[in-house]
RNA sequence: GUGGGCGUAGCUCAGUUGGUAGAGCUCCGGAUUGUGAUUCCGGCGGUCGUGGGUUCAAGCCCCAUCGUCCACCCCA
């Protein structure tokens, strides 16, 4: 310790992630901490992660979307020419660093690069179309608030070689069942917006700069900053002034070209003709550079600042900017953490959340041998029960209370008594139902029969 | 990167004008040598985030620092 502070090294910045360091006591240690923003998922919220996951799953699969799997690293610069240089993603937030060879690395900020990168390598996307989905973390150096962290988790879908708004419509028209088997539906509505080609956007965002700079000083700081980095950011601004200003500015649905308008009226028109509900917000574009035509954002207004929990859009541009064929893609993706908080809030269905349908409870060591014997029989005839064996020992109370606190509906128990006589003791652990002793030969079938319910797939 | 709130037992939190640290829950044991979830008794458990300063005396006041939460920003 000494003679490293005497080296010059801050005892601060060694003690940072190694907590406390007893130099009297009798640890040198230690409590190493997770980075900043980089959470454990632990088993209190892994159901519930279980059970979102499980269910979008089912639901692309419903609609012939396939999974793919990228590496969590890629190259700086993919995300370089996808995302785009000027936006905060990449100027400012992104995990980069040397390998050992030397060649720039960054730990994905987002998945639709790598998605594009890896199906263009493989050659899924030569004159083919492809419906592709992905999970996994992402990583942004932000600080972290509600709803954001620095390794995060998103559902990634993309959909590519189709130009026309009906797989528009059929990524919203997805979107909008999954809210519906997860419980959803009320707590999200949907915003959308077309931007148009890039060439819409250079022509209209000179105009809006001309525009704006006329007005500077009403401008919050931020705002003047992105006028000459990235001035369609502005536009959804949440300073006062900055909108005011913006109320007399330029609007960008008058710039778009025929194409885009007609293609955004047949979206609009179709999601009219299937009973899905938006809002028309001529101030949405979208944070990454790649984008044209439709963009769409599904908000909530539960979950404070970060209230996006899926958003997407077009990027027609992106295969070919990729160094691919011209290939016409749209896409999306929604954050999981943001659902989670979703779900969490509304309560799971069922009781996920307990780890065992029974509780085995053993006396003594010549019980214990043969309890572990008749579990593994009941684990292979009912493969579906959740069934703990008690293990560490100590006494009846204590492997009761742990049987009790496990969730279980039963605790079989099996001391010397039941050993001699081939029998098991089943004590219902809720409601007022007597315990009985059944012929250990008759577990399985008893289980089977009282606990019906729970391998019933129609009961939930 | 900027602003604000909060750091006291494993968890949730009290702690008075500064006087040397408490409760509930959890866990373990007992009342009950084979009956949990209710009740009663007992026990384990703290460098008060860290470092410095003021003071006879600091959980409390001052400075710094780290962590965390929320917001700005950014975005899913």
């Amino acid at each position: 310790m000494f003679a490293v502070a005497a080296a010059g090294i801050h005892l601060q910045s060694l003690t940072k992630h190694l907590g406390h360091i007893h130099i009297l006591g009798k640890s040198l240690s230690k409590r190493i901490q997770a980075i900043r923003g980089m959470n454990d998922i632990l088993p209190e919220q892994t159901p519930v992660w279980q059970y979102l996951e499980a269910s979008i799953a089912r639901t692309l699969q419903s609609y012939g979307y396939r999974e793919v799997r990228m590496p969590v690293l890629e190259v700086t610069e993919l995300f370089k020419r996808s995302v785009g240089e000027a936006t905060d993603i990449v100027a400012k937030e992104m995990y980069s660093f040397d390998d050992r060879n030397g060649d720039s690395l960054t730990l994905r900020p987002e998945g639709t690069a790598s998605c594009v990168r890896a199906a263009e390598q493989a050659g899924l996307l030569y004159n083919q179309v492809q419906r592709l989905w992905y999970t996994g973390p992402m990583f942004r150096y932000e600080r972290p608030q509600k709803g954001r962290y620095r390794q995060f988790y998103q559902v990634g879908v993309e959909a590519f070689g189709m130009s026309g708004p009906d797989i528009d419509a059929e990524l919203i028209i997805m979107t909008a069942r999954l809210w519906q088997v997860l419980g959803l539906e009320d707590a999200a509505s949907l915003q959308l917006n077309s931007i148009g080609s890039s060439a819409v956007r250079a022509s209209y965002g000179a105009d809006l700069v001309t525009y704006l700079k006329d007005h500077f000083d009403q401008l919050d700081s931020d705002s003047q900053q992105r006028l000459s980095a990235n001035p369609l950011r502005i536009l959804d601004s949440k300073s006062e002034s900055t909108q005011k200003v913006l109320e007399n500015a330029p609007v960008l649905a008058n710039y778009l070209d025929d194409e885009s308008r007609q293609h955004f009226e047949s979206l609009c028109a179709t999601l009219d003709h299937v009973g899905i509900k938006y809002d028309i917000n001529p101030r949405l574009v979208r944070g990454l550079d790649y984008y044209s035509k439709t963009v769409f954002e599904w908000v909530t207004d539960q979950l404070g600042a970060q209230g996006t929990i899926c958003a997407g859009g077009r990027y027609d541009g992106l295969v070919a900017q990729l160094g691919g064929k011209a290939t016409p893609a749209v896409g999306f993706a929604m954050g999981l953490e943001r659902l989670v908080l979703l779900l969490a809030a509304k309560g799971l269905p069922g009781d996920l959340n307990k780890p065992a349908d029974v509780y085995f409870i053993a006396l003594g060591e010549a019980a214990q041998l043969q309890a572990l014997v008749l579990a593994e029989q009941i684990r292979t005839q009912i493969p579906n029960l959740r069934l703990i064996t008690h293990c560490g020992g100590g006494n009846f109370k204590a492997q009761l209370k742990k049987a009790d606190f496990s969730g279980a509906e039963y605790a079989l128990i099996i001391g010397d008594k039941e050993l001699a006589s081939d029998t098991l003791l089943v004590k219902p652990l809720r409601g007022q139902a007597d315990q009985v002793t059944i012929a250990a030969d008759d577990s399985v079938t008893f289980l089977k029969e009282k606990l019906q319910n729970l391998f019933d797939p129609s009961s939930g």
